[in-house]
DNA sequence: AGCACGCCGACT
DNA sequence: GTCGGCGTGCTC
């Protein structure tokens, strides 16, 4: 005891960026502690510690823990505190939020929020250049731009100045010479150009502006509210938002969040935002270098308002930034499955945005054309204001819907347009306006089977077909990418020339459309033809541009651009997606087709959309057809209530996975046979998954029902803990499962 | 997640 | 006899 008091520690709790169910414990000694004994580490710095032979950075959770049983002898001590700005409180909060909600390890959370590479790099000090007070009367006309773009009196970069001003670098470092402008030196990174709220907002229709006002009223409220905005494509949602936007702005240092389903695609998006607020925003996503994301990460966490990223635009993952002061979340298409997917953590970015804006008493807003069930519901019930904009902005009308029923209009085989579509594909060509076939299949043919035994290309790795591309003449499986060549002869029956290629995907769309229009222009937009942001950049420009009469494409094409040229939309088969035992079917179909329709004649040009479907009376297509959205998502509300599900009642999926069949089987069963009796509990299962085979793994699911009151984390919690698996088998849980794979 | 420890096959 | 394959299980 000598001892401890000549070399007083305390311990403290420490979180690890690792998938562990918890902090660890470790002493504060030495440097870290005052002469008092006082300790100088708080709750969110960020510290090095020892761990087994290694040296890790984590986050400390508890500075005060309660008494746990890690013997003292365990014990090692913290070795640093680093210099990087404390993870805010709300955000350690949402960490352990979202931990809980998500049942997913403390630790695989928290390294959301810091796998940010190079983030303890030491911030560099770089050269900014800022103008000088007194400027002459007379400037070059080159010159007077770079004054004009100034933005307050922030220093920026050479390259920020001339790419703001529109001028060469050589402009600014002629000022720099002349003495116009100085060099200021600044730890770390550049700033990023702030927003200004002085250019003119756009005019806005009374209904736009009464709902602009509204959530300008909700900003400056600083408390929680989550608004539904809805509004048909055209209608201006985004302009209305930007008002909420430019409010949180008027907030020195004050902070926005727009969640983007994919931030790769919103080119449009940020020339819209460029215009209004005359900066870009920051961006956030999993493709920035690990440069920009350090840049973004400490501009987001920057204590001093004046260099603050003000406006952070991204993927889901953005939730996680160390934001200071964030006043405003607006979740974009909010709606969209891609907001639920798993990178290592399983969690709906639109309902983690909600809890984030409630724990920081901000208003969130949830745009959308097609809003899903949940939020429509909580809208109704009053739960969410709901500001609704039921007009397009501007001449625009609504499209005009029409199905083609291919029962009537029957497909030679090999073919997949009808001819009343074809038609109307001739029409709009020789009016030389643009035409979209969708459809939400990549590649050429989904199946390729032999003709001689039956034998079909399958996954080795995944209980999948294999699809076939055409270029590099390859078969893929779009649920793990193993690809192999497409063979010639049949690898089953050894056949010759044997394997044929079943069902269109929207390459081979494409290549119909080509042999029916050989002089037409034809864009292709799926997910594996477009390499980079840029390309698709490209690609939208050329559509724009007028470069093109025809656009085949997947699901890429929903997601908000807007073609002025674009009249006649063609769904190639309204009915895909359908079928299958997955409750979110005829909801996801509705939003895709609903998304895709709005494409068509969004300026002066009236559009039309026709649907193949082999089943036009199937009620999605009814609610299509005949606009009467509301009575479907009533009646797909109602089945929902009757059967129990989310939002009316919860659920969630286990999924239990290993390469040994029987292994996966025994825990699996283990598990049904261990759950909770009069805990509320419905379990279903265990069943073979949908996708029974997945990456070499075979696959069980089960599926847990319960009502709204039941605490169904905390008692699955305690279930899955007592659950003993066999080796090699892991275990996954997905509250409120979007996807049924 | 990494890394050590451990228990079986092909080499000097 | 050892080098090293990666399967399992800790790490405060």
């Amino acid at each position: 005891m000598i001892l401890s008091a000549l070399f007083p520690s305390k311990r403290i709790q420490v979180l690890l960026p690792l998938p562990l169910a918890g902090p660890f414990d470790y002493l504060v000694e030495g440097d870290l502690m005052s002469g008092a004994g006082d300790l100088l580490v708080r709750r969110g710095d960020f510290v090095s510690v020892p761990l087994g032979s290694r040296v890790l950075q984590g986050v400390v959770w508890d500075i005060a823990p309660p008494e746990t049983d890690v013997p003292a002898a365990k014990l090692k001590p913290v070795y640093d505190r680093l210099d990087l700005p404390p993870l805010p409180e709300s955000l350690l909060k949402f960490i352990d939020w979202v931990a809980s909600y998500s049942l997913a390890p403390l630790g695989a959370v928290l390294k959301m929020a810091v796998s940010v590479p190079r983030m303890f790099d030491k911030a560099k000090i770089k050269t900014l250049y800022r103008l000088t007070a007194a400027l002459p009367e007379k400037l070059t006309e080159g010159r007077r731009a770079v004054v004009d773009a100034a933005l307050g009196d922030m220093p920026m970069t050479l390259k920020d100045w001339a790419e703001l001003a529109a001028v060469g670098e050589g402009v600014v470092r002629g000022m720099v010479k002349a003495g116009q402008m100085v060099a200021v030196e600044v730890k770390g990174d550049a700033p990023y150009p702030a927003p200004d709220l002085s250019l003119p907002a756009p005019r806005l229709s009374p209904d736009q502006q009464e709902a602009g006002d509204h959530l300008r009223g909700l900003v400056k409220a600083h408390s929680f509210g989550p608004v539904l905005l809805e509004g048909i494509t055209g209608s201006g949602k985004t302009e209305v938002y930007f008002e909420a936007v430019a409010e949180a702005l008027e907030k020195p240092g004050g902070q926005v969040l727009v969640l983007v389903p994919e931030i790769a695609l919103t080119a449009q998006w940020l020339d819209r935002f460029q215009t209004r607020f005359g900066a870009e925003p920051v961006v956030w996503h999993s493709e920035l270098t690990p440069v920009q994301r350090r840049r973004a990460w400490w501009a987001v966490a920057e204590r001093d308002e004046k260099f603050r990223a003000r406006v952070i635009v991204g993927a889901r993952s953005a939730l996680f930034l160390p934001f200071q002061d964030l006043r405003l979340i607006v979740v974009d298409e909010e709606h969209s499955p891609t907001f639920k997917q798993e990178d290592g953590v399983m969690y709906h970015g639109r309902d983690m945005a909600v809890v984030r804006a409630m724990q920081g008493q901000c208003p969130v807003v949830l745009a959308s054309a097609t809003p899903s069930l949940e939020t429509l519901l909580n809208a109704q019930a009053e739960k969410y204001d709901w500001l609704y904009m039921g007009e397009r902005h501007g001449p625009a009308v609504l499209p005009d819907m029409t199905a083609i029923d291919l029962r009537q209009h029957k497909l030679a085989s090999g073919i997949w347009l009808s001819d009343p579509l074809r038609d109307a594909l001739a029409e709009n060509l020789a009016r030389g306006e643009q035409s979209l076939l969708y459809l939400n299949r990549r590649g050429y043919a989904p199946l390729t089977l032999c003709r001689s035994c039956g034998h079909r290309m399958e996954c080795p790795h995944c209980s999948a077909w294999l699809v076939e591309h055409k270029k590099g003449a390859r078969l893929t499986c779009h649920h793990c990418g193993y690809n192999c060549r497409t063979p010639d002869s049949c690898p089953e029956c050894k056949a010759e020339g044997a394997m044929v290629a079943c069902g269109p995907g929207v390459e081979r769309v494409a290549e119909e459309l080509q042999d029916l229009f050989p002089e037409g222009r034809i864009a292709l937009l799926a997910s594996d033809e477009i390499a980079s942001p840029a390309e698709l950049r490209a690609v939208i420009r050329a559509i724009e541009d007028h470069e093109v009469d025809f656009i085949v494409g997947t699901q890429i094409v929903t997601k908000g651009y807007h073609f002025p040229l674009l009249t006649l939309v063609g769904v190639v088969d309204a009915d895909l997606g359908l079928g299958g035992g997955d409750p979110r079917a005829a909801e996801r179909t509705w939003q895709q087709l609903e998304q895709v329709a709005g494409r068509a004649g969004r300026a002066e040009h009236p559009g039309r959309v026709l649907l193949q479907s082999y089943s036009p009376e199937h009620p999605v297509l009814q609610a299509l057809l005949s606009g009467d959205s509301q009575a479907f998502l009533e009646q797909e509300a109602h089945a929902r209530e009757q059967q129990n599900l989310p939002p009316f009642g919860k659920l969630a999926a286990i999924i239990v996975s290993g390469a040994d069949f029987n292994g996966v089987a025994k825990s699996a069963r283990r598990i049904a046979a261990l759950a909770p009796k009069d805990a509320g509990l419905t379990v279903l299962g265990p069943v073979p998954a949908p996708m029974a085979y997945l990456r070499g793994k075979n696959r069980f699911r089960l599926l847990i029902k319960a009502d709204k009151a039941v605490r169904l984390q905390k008692i699955m919690a305690g279930w899955l803990d007592k659950c003993p698996l066999e080796r090699g088998v892991s275990l996954q849980v997905d509250i409120d499962p979007y996807s049924f794979f």
